[in-house]
DNA sequence: CGTACGATCTGCT
DNA sequence: GCAGATCGTACGA
């Protein structure tokens, strides 16, 4: 049985509990034409205006940042290093500014169209491992910053993975040395190769 | 208006 | 392991 995350679940008030529990739900798009479905692998907490590491930190709201103080249930995608889009879920009530990074996927369905997009020719445990490669495959760019993650362009659901507790690896996150003592935050979620070959197998 | 740099990936060494 | 690609955003002048 399958179950579409709806409101109330990003509506949580813990962005890491969240973050954790989205390791082994899937990701749905309807992009170009084209559906797409994976399992989440990696994702990472961005804690609001405390997070040194979060473009919400102090308080920050700019034209870009002003979509993660949306109520939760939205996507957050913005440009990285002028050529990678990064895929967020905005979470908590209006006004409080949490998101969760996604930074790892592995492909379920639209295979081939995920191939296409990474201009690759066979599937490989790591083609989703990355942020920037996550937005590649499943097709997002910046035309879905801001949608909502309850209508059919791009959605979550939970599909029974089961993913034993002792194949999720918690550490720091990755690529924000300028977060200084938050840089060390135990922050990141993600399942082993192992414990996610085992949930798919079964 | 100018400028510095980033929640990264790839390919080459 | 490292440099290069490449550009929107943020912030200071």
């Amino acid at each position: 049985m399958s179950t579409v995350l709806n409101k109330k679940y990003y509506l949580s008030k813990d962005v890491v509990k969240l973050a954790k529990d989205l390791i082994g739900k899937v990701i749905h798009t309807n992009i170009d034409g084209v559906l797409t479905s994976a399992i989440i692998t990696e994702t990472e907490a961005y804690a609001g205006i405390t997070d040194k590491a979060s473009h919400a930190y102090g308080g920050r709201r700019t034209q870009r940042t002003e979509v993660m103080y949306s109520e939760g249930g939205i996507a957050y995608v913005y440009l990285c290093y002028g050529m990678h889009y990064l895929f967020n879920i905005v979470t908590n009530k209006k006004d409080i500014p949490h998101a969760v990074l996604i930074r790892g996927i592995y492909p379920l369905k639209g295979i081939e169209t995920m191939l296409q997009r990474a201009h690759k020719n066979k599937l490989t445990k790591d083609i989703g491992k990355g942020p920037g490669k996550v937005t590649k495959l499943l097709g997002i760019d910046k035309r879905h910053n801001a949608i909502s993650l309850l209508d059919n362009t791009i959605w979550l659901s939970d599909e029974n993975i089961n993913i034993k507790k002792n194949a999720i690896i918690v550490s720091k996150r990755i690529g924000i040395d300028y977060a200084g003592e938050d840089a060390l935050l135990p922050y990141r979620f993600s399942v082993n190769d192992e414990g996610l070959i085992n949930s798919i197998n079964k």
